[in-house]
DNA sequence: AGCACGCCGACT
DNA sequence: GTCGGCGTGCTC
């Protein structure tokens, strides 16, 4: 990532007496206004303005375009009474858009991201002693007396419950004066954390990495561990080395919700919980919060993508926990990888930003060959366990039954993990019953009828669904081409119908199938994962939601029921992600004293992926990918960019994409560019639009904003057509 | 994102 | 005749 891509937004000439102020709305510049008598506000300052009939809390960006005619100018409302959004937040906002080529507004507004953040923070009302002698002092009132005497103020509710009597006594008592109001600041939903409370022993190899990450220098560095190496520990103690400085520190984790655990180890280490930043906070928490980090009190705060965002008055650390994870890449509004976003941000903030994995992405991997980032390693497995022996079983000789997935020799090795007491696992990246039904009469293919995708039967649910769009249906009586009933068929298997299978093959086995159509929320999985390390299961059936993060100390085999899965589509990094995703299911065998073992069922047991889960030889498998790629001119050795157009008019989809082919730039600009398509996109149609893709590939050393931006000059966007610009674009569905 | 304007179908 | 459906376009 260099910032020499990105410009930043244009500002005109000076112009007196008027600011541009940026509006949180999806608009590619901000908006001249004028300023009242005797106003400057600085820039960076929130502040109300006209907009249209309505008004909106925009922020003050810098001096005003002469160009904007002036009677066309509405003048600034007024000033918000909030610190000034910092200049690096700014300056990251800028970056951010121009990078991504997205409306500067809708950066902003991720920024914002909370409507109502900027209002008054709503005071909680709280009674303490008044003047006890205005009133009677009946036995109700002494009780309510004798509830504050040990000084914490009390709401009326609270203090009505101790008490022991009713709300009315007490409203009716600071009618009289003998209770006085005090405000009590909102509950913080968060704590102060202690960087000085003793956190658990390092081992030599932690303390070597803890020592190189506490000195804090700006950087990117690659901490990498096998699962359960203690990278979490070590990095612990560099955010307390940051609290230490009294600067900010931001953790990223790709997925919030399901990390009940890591918040646990977090409080034990620091006595406080951190500041929270996910999709699930109430307005009340969001506003608390995003107040608490622009005031600076909120020193930790542990968030998804959007946490990157926060108003930050002085962040000094960034650490992107899981870096390799696909889901830091953002797929819809602002379309950002927020890991590397968080590596420019550490750099504008020149700050240390720690990239954590087990299985570090090749991007990563490349750029410390290359000297860009620094690594550190962290070899030894935390419990001393050894990591568990991975066999390929080959699906050619060792044939599954049919209509059945599991070979003999995973079956036996079932058999033979719960007979000695351990736990199984098996592993299937499909959810429902079966990826695709179809009628035996007449061939007709259960499809989304708004994407070019199959719908997948749930059979607990009864339900035909489409994993795209989540569009659903009742499954029908009948084939909808033919009218024959009775003569559906299901296609492959889905985690639902391995269950059966298991089912049959185990009937005496406690089975608990896990998958995000099973969980639900966040207390239902600490329920299902209490079962498990509770050992009231020996069999669990499940989809890749097992494979984060979750410990479960008794297993001792994983099989995986098709490695193949994911292989599949060409996607770029399908390998790379197969391997981190088999790697980290293969990683829950065997965590305790007891040994496990690993089996994964594939039909290419010759392939690098498969031989390198099997040796466990991370850096083998990597060679080889970063030599494809290279070859290729691939990432991290060639930018891509991905355009999508699409709209539900097919014809004036594909006039458009000929109107863009005819118009792709030539000369200087498009040197070390390539222009794929226009092609159908992977998903044609997806929630009823369909949609060509152009795919623009440059060299590594050109950056392909500056191609794009003269491409798309001028293009006229009629009707509901749509355009997408993806940059560094990952999945290519 | 709102909130207008605008241009077609079913109502008091 | 007009009420209102939501497609389209603008907001300094």
């Amino acid at each position: 990532m260099d910032s020499e891509t990105a410009s930043s937004l244009p500002i005109g000439p000076e112009a007196p007496g008027r600011a541009s102020v940026l509006i949180p709305l999806a608009l590619f510049t901000a908006y001249d206004y004028a300023l009242p008598d005797g106003f400057t506000p600085p820039p960076g300052a929130f502040v109300s303005v006209p907009l249209g009939r309505r008004s909106v809390t925009g922020v003050v960006w810098g001096d005003g375009d002469l160009r904007i005619d002036a009677t066309k100018l509405k003048q600034i409302e007024a000033a918000l009474p909030v610190p000034a959004l910092p200049d690096i937040s700014r300056r990251f906002i800028e970056w951010v858009a121009a990078y991504n080529m997205a409306p500067i507004g809708s950066v902003l507004r991720m920024a914002m991201s909370v409507p109502d953040a900027l209002e008054p923070e709503r005071e909680t009302k709280a009674w303490t002693i008044g003047d006890r002698t205005a009133g009677k002092l009946t036995e109700a009132r002494a009780r309510v007396i004798a509830a504050l005497e040990d000084g914490a103020p009390l709401t009326t509710g609270d203090l009505a419950d101790s008490a022991g009597c009713t709300p009315g006594v007490v409203a009716e008592m600071a009618r009289r004066g003998m209770l006085r109001a005090v405000a009590l600041p909102a509950r913080r939903p968060f704590g102060v954390p202690d960087p000085d409370r003793k956190g658990p022993a390092l081992s030599e190899a932690q303390q070597r990495a803890v020592d190189a990450l506490v000195a804090l220098e700006p950087g990117v560095t690659l901490l990498n561990g096998v699962t359960g190496s203690g990278k979490t520990e070590v990095y612990f103690e560099a955010i307390a080395a940051c609290l230490r400085q009294g600067r900010q520190a931001l953790v990223l984790l790709p997925e919030i919700a399901l990390s009940a655990q890591w918040l646990g180890r977090f409080a034990e280490r620091f006595g406080a919980p951190p500041a929270q930043w996910h999709s699930e906070l109430t307005g009340l928490e969001r506003r608390v919060t995003w107040r608490a980090v622009l005031d600076g009190e909120a020193k930790v705060i542990v968030g998804a993508r959007s946490a990157l965002f926060l108003p930050y008055r002085d962040l000094g650390l960034i650490i992107v926990d899981e870096e390799h994870e696909s889901a830091f890449k953002q797929e819809d509004g602002v379309i950002y990888q927020a890991r590397d976003m968080a590596v420019v941000r550490g750099h504008l903030a020149k700050i240390p930003v720690i990239l954590a994995s087990a299985t570090p992405s090749l991007e990563t991997v490349v750029n410390v060959d290359q000297g860009r980032y620094r690594a550190l390693h962290l070899p030894d497995r935390h419990g001393g366990a050894e990591l568990p022996p991975v066999t390929l079983i080959d699906l050619r000789r060792d044939k599954p039954e049919r209509q059945q997935w599991l070979s003999p020799s995973l079956i036996r090795a079932v058999h033979e993990a719960i007979a000695s007491e351990g736990q199984a696992l098996l592993f299937l990246n499909r959810r429902g019953y079966a990826p695709l039904t179809l009628c035996r009469d007449c061939g007709h293919r259960m499809q989304c009828p708004s994407c070019t995708a199959w719908l997948v039967e749930h059979r607990y649910s009864a339900r035909l669904q489409c994993h795209h769009c989540g569009y659903q249906t009742q499954m029908p009586p009948a084939c909808p081409a033919c009218g024959h009933s009775g003569t559906f068929a299901a296609c492959g298997p889905g985690v639902e119908r391995l269950a059966e299978e298991a089912a049959l093959l185990f009937p005496q086995a406690r089975r608990l199938i896990i998958t995000s159509d099973t969980v639900g929320g966040p207390k239902k999985t600490t329920e299902l994962i209490k079962m498990v390390t509770e050992r009231a299961v020996d069999l669990i059936i499940g989809t890749q939601i097992i494979a984060k993060g979750h410990h479960f100390p008794h297993l001792t085999l994983v099989g995986v029921v098709d490695a193949d899965l994911g292989l599949s589509g060409g996607d770029l990094r399908a390998a790379e992600r197969t391997y981190q995703l088999l790697h980290q299911v293969a990683g829950r065998a065997g965590r305790a004293e007891k040994p496990g073992r690993v089996l994964l069922q594939t039909y290419d047991p010759d392939r690098p992926v498969m031989q390198a889960l099997k040796d466990h030889d991370q850096t083998r498998f990597l060679r080889l990918e970063e030599e494809d790629r290279r070859v290729a001119g691939m990432p991290p050795f060639g930018r891509l960019a991905a355009l999508i157009v699409s709209g539900r008019d097919e014809a004036a989809v594909e006039s458009q994409v000929r109107i863009m082919a005819a118009a792709i730039p030539r000369g200087d600009i498009a040197a070390g560019v390539s222009v794929l398509g226009p092609a159908p996109a992977p998903l044609a149609m997806l929630r009823g639009r369909h949609r060509r893709r152009f795919l623009i590939k440059c060299r590594r050393e050109t950056a392909p904003q500056p191609f794009l931006r003269a491409w798309l000059r001028g293009l006229k966007w009629p009707g509901d057509l749509k355009l997408q610009i993806d940059i560094d674009p990952y999945s290519f569905l």
